[in-house]
RNA sequence: GCCGCGGUGGCGGAAUGGCAGACGCGUAGGUCUCAAAAACCUAUUUCCGUUAAGGAAGUGUGGGUUCGACUCCCACCCGCGGCACCA
């Protein structure tokens, strides 16, 4: 502890590093005592923190310092996210080398975090990039592997021309450019490993409503998992004289009540059944135009598509198929407005209920019958009707409302096995490789031999061993066994590293330049990449793929709870590990408690990590679920020109420099109180200039206690009460993250103290008072208020560790409140009261109560008395 | 088109059924000063009222519920964010 008397925001940063004043020394006894804070790790750029970082960060301090002082185990730990393209663009343009620009980047956030007096646990910190970090992260890899939710798929991906990198489809915006580069992005066809995060979509799904988080966040992940009920029906294909396969066409449909309307069946581009024609006995120039068709629907994938006013095009293919109920023969079509990884890649085409079948049955004089009508509620005059509403010529279901209608046909076609309910999912498998250098090595080896014999690890008893071992749990093996099933094609020849092999380190080199065939450039690196296969002993090649940069976020919050523990030794047995003491831990401290964070991550990073969860949660791995129990969103912080900050409109505020001009405790407490958290705000230079006369104001006032032995300290009693009033509300608006409030209240209660103490010549509050005050701002200001207890109040030990206040009872009967009086809902006079004063009392005086009583005269009345709270006077005549 | 969030003074915002505009900025006037800055004090929603006392209107628009609505309900307008040929 520090005998020094505080003087600068200097000395308390020397004294809070060292004295290691905010680690988490001891394990929480028990959760309830535990409180985790978590603020999104940054990104360390070589541009330093921003104002938005400073305003998330500031805030997740607040609340850590809160609860601290509250008396709970307070984890808040901080770390580097630093793999991933923009270090390595950065590096290759200075050319120079990602492994030198990072340690530069992460030294120089270290310091400006220090500046802003952010209580982290140090002894926590890691960057994604390090080795033994990692290890983990490739660890977890092989975990996914070998429990069946990883396969490498040749297929085509989103590609960004200019990083030279396939993409997920998350990281590409709607406009058709790269989130990271904006540059428009093409398709390639490129082998991919593939993370079936749609194995998880209904739990995903389901958990969502367990969590305390943003609405609008969960209804994003909501929409991006897609869920819809439907139906898919089974269409028999009418062969005559064309010699197909195929027997039939299965549609999904979440209107099989409209299925009497339909005309037609419209097959994606991409559907089975276009490939067979190419190679059936149909006239070449049907070939020929199937094939003109197609090449024009693949070079749309290359534009962008998302212009919706495009015209709908298609062309009959020539088959008929039967309708399942009616018996009637419909033609099928191929058009591109269907798409070929949704549902069953067709549709069954019901123009007069569906806008895009209306559109393209016009163009094409495809019949059009109308199955469904209008309900006295649901007017429709619209051309198509969409609504659900009451069956028409459609059979025995005539009649029948839209809801029931869905019931009871498709189960007629479940009993004539023509169809089933099903449930579809827009979610897709994550693309989980990049070529690129600056990234996490996949920890896979490819074994050209193996994989000519048709095996991969899966195939090998090791693996059924190791996944008995992993998993104690039969149901869960099944499971797992039923997903090697359906991948064992995808695997071939694939094999993965020994845990003991990990970390399998990035190679360091001087040059990693992109390729110009979209490989990996880890792929030039030939001593690298020839390794033995583990499975035969012959020549094998290592993955030279990397992982994406979600990969190392997708779980560093289970890190935190455990990276003390971390033994830096390769020796490490990695399952026993986790199984004995990361578990141990993780059943301590996580869920992470408060989670603060931009919204933009709401379906990429916030999904990933729940995924990761999900599926370790299944085999054990992890005593929760979810990772995050509560998500607060930070606004952003834009230029006082209510523009977004950038470096070409040179209207970027940098912290450091605010912080030299002003000082940390300022700008900590400007960024708080300027807006409501979670709502986007312009910086304002104005609003900084007011928060230092506030903490002036603070600092002046302290002073008076300095001679303290010229004083008399007894609380005046109105002081006291607000004090206490305080006390409940600071407390009130931190748990709900309502800081700007919580700073308001601060500034009121100091006019109120500073007039008292100007007007009576006393300090109003003694001593322990007075050191609530500074205890309720220390969360805020913690520079100013360590001062203040140090060199004010001689106290050795830090403000920091102090018990939160906690308000007196107070004996509220005695409280003299004011009691607002309205005359027909009009605010005519305020009394002062005591508190619950009956209404007797009220009545009495409010009729002797001139400004109340010229409104009521002669007049019958009727008095309605919210005790405490209103009058309300009615007159009745 | 669908989903979500929002609309309150000159500005950032406060009040989620009970005194609309807390707190802060800005502005005006004042104190201090040779002067300026800083600091401090007073006023500051709009309109009527010479001043004051006092009064009226007022939270995007129009309706409704209620003794009472920024707050709840219905319909609409505007802004922002996300998704989108998802069957």
């Amino acid at each position: 502890m520090s005998d020094k008397v505080l003087k600068t925001e200097n000395d308390c940063k020397d004294f809070w590093y060292k004295s290691r004043l905010y680690d988490l020394k001891i394990e929480p006894k028990n959760k309830k005592n535990k409180r985790y804070v978590l603020v999104m790790f940054p990104y360390p750029s070589g541009e330093g923190l921003h104002m938005g970082h400073t305003r998330i960060y500031t805030a997740g301090d607040v609340l850590a310092r809160y609860f601290r002082m509250k008396g709970f185990d307070v984890l808040n730990p901080i770390g580097w996210d630093a793999f991933g393209l923009p270090a390595e663009n950065y590096a290759l343009k200075n050319k120079t080398i990602p492994q030198k620009v990072v340690p530069k980047n992460i030294a120089n956030f270290k310091r400006q975090m220090l500046d802003l007096g952010l209580s982290y646990d140090w002894s926590r910190e890691f960057s994604t990039t390090d080795p033994e970090y990692y290890r983990f992260t490739q660890f977890l890899f092989l975990i996914f592997f070998k429990i069946g939710l990883l396969y490498k798929k040749n297929q085509p991906v989103y590609f960004c021309p200019y990083c030279k990198t396939g993409l997920a489809e998350e990281e590409v915006l709607s406009n058709g450019t790269h989130e990271r580069c904006g540059e428009k992005i093409t398709r390639k066809l490129l082998p991919q490993w593939m993370f079936k995060i749609t194995e998880y979509a209904e739990s995903l799904l389901s958990e969502l409503d367990n969590l305390d988080w943003p609405e609008g966040i969960k209804d994003m992940q909501r929409n991006w998992i897609g869920r819809s009920d439907g139906a898919e029906i089974r269409f028999k294909i009418e062969k005559k004289d064309l010699n197909l396969r195929l027997s039939e066409i299965v549609v999904f449909t979440t209107r099989p009540d409209t299925l009497f309307g339909a005309t037609a069946l419209v097959v994606a581009p991409e559907h089975p059944l276009v490939e067979e024609l190419l190679q059936a006995d149909i006239p070449d120039s049907l070939k020929q135009k199937i094939l003109d068709y197609m090449k024009q629907a693949n070079s749309k994938l290359d534009i962008n598509r998302t212009d919706l006013n495009e015209e709908k095009t298609g062309l009959f293919s020539g088959v008929y198929a039967k309708h399942p109920l009616t018996g009637e023969s419909i033609p099928v079509w191929i058009a591109d407005y269907v798409i070929g990884w949704y549902g069953r890649g067709a549709i069954m085409l019901v123009p007069a209920h569906d806008d895009r079948d209306y559109q393209f049955a016009v163009k094409y004089n495809i019949p059009i019958k109308k199955v469904v009508i209008p309900t006295s509620k649901t007017q429709g005059s619209a051309e198509p009707y969409t609504d659900y509403g009451i069956l028409q010529n459609s059979g025995e279901f005539s009649g029948l409302d839209s809801k029931s209608a869905i019931e009871k046909i498709t189960k007629k076609l479940e009993e004539q096995n023509l169809g089933t309910f099903v449930t579809e999912y827009k979610l897709r498998d994550w693309i989980f490789s990049r070529q690129r250098y600056w990234g996490e090595p996949i920890p896979m080896v490819y074994c050209q031999s193996c994989a000519e014999q048709k095996i991969s690890w899966i195939d090998t008893d090791a693996a059924i061993k190791e996944i008995n071992s992993l998993v104690n749990n039969s149901s869960t093996v099944e499971k797992i066994k039923n997903r090697w099933k359906k991948i064992k094609q995808h695997l071939y020849g694939w094999f993965p590293l020994d845990y003991s092999d990990l970390p399998l380190k990035l190679p360091t080199v001087e040059f990693y330049e992109l390729t110009e065939t979209g490989e990996s450039p880890l792929s030039n690196i030939d001593d690298w990449v020839n390794t033995h296969c583990p499975n035969c002993g012959g020549y094998a090649k290592r993955e030279t793929d990397t992982m994406p940069n979600w990969a190392g976020s997708s779980w560093y919050f289970l890190a935190f709870c455990f990276w003390d523990l971390v033994n830096k030794t390769k020796n490490l047995d990695l399952p026993q590990f986790w199984k004995n003491n990361v578990f141990d831990r993780l059943k301590k401290l996580m869920p992470v408690d408060w989670y603060l964070g931009g919204a933009e991550h709401a379906v990429l990073h916030l999904l990933y990590s729940r995924f990761w969860m999900h599926a370790l949660y299944e085999i054990g791995f992890v005593p929760e679920k979810e990772p995050f129990y509560r998500l607060k969103n930070v606004g952003m912080v834009l230029a006082e020109d209510h523009k977004k900050m950038s470096k070409s409109r040179g209207n970027v505020v940098n912290p450091d420099d605010i912080i030299k001009e002003y000082n940390a405790d300022i700008v900590r407490v400007c960024i708080m109180f300027i807006a409501p958290f979670s709502q986007e705000v312009a910086w304002s230079k104005n609003v900084l200039r007011g928060i230092s006369r506030f903490l002036n104001k603070v600092y002046q006032t302290f002073k008076i206690y300095d001679n303290s032995a010229r004083i008399v300290e007894n609380n005046d009693e109105e002081v006291y009460l607000e004090l206490q009033r305080l006390i409940v509300k600071v407390s009130k608006d931190l748990s709900s993250v309502k800081f700007n409030t919580a700073i308001a209240s601060l500034m009121e209660f100091l006019n109120l103290w500073t007039g008292y103490i100007n007007q009576h010549n006393k300090t109003g509050l003694n001593r322990d008072a007075a050191k609530d005050y500074l205890k309720l701002l220390s969360p805020f200001a913690p520079f100013l208020s360590e001062i203040i207890w140090s060199s004010v109040f001689r106290k050795k030990g830090s403000i920091h560790n102090q018990q939160w206040p906690s308000a007196d009872k107070i004996n509220l009967s005695e409280v003299k409140i004011e009691l607002p009086v309205q005359v027909n809902g009009k605010l005519r006079s305020v009394l002062k009261v005591t508190k619950d004063v009956s209404k007797e009392d009220i009545e009495r005086k409010i009729l002797s109560d001139k400004k109340i009583s010229k409104y009521i005269k002669d007049q019958k009345y009727k008095m309605i008395y919210i005790p405490n709270k209103i009058v309300n006077i009615v007159l009745t005549n």
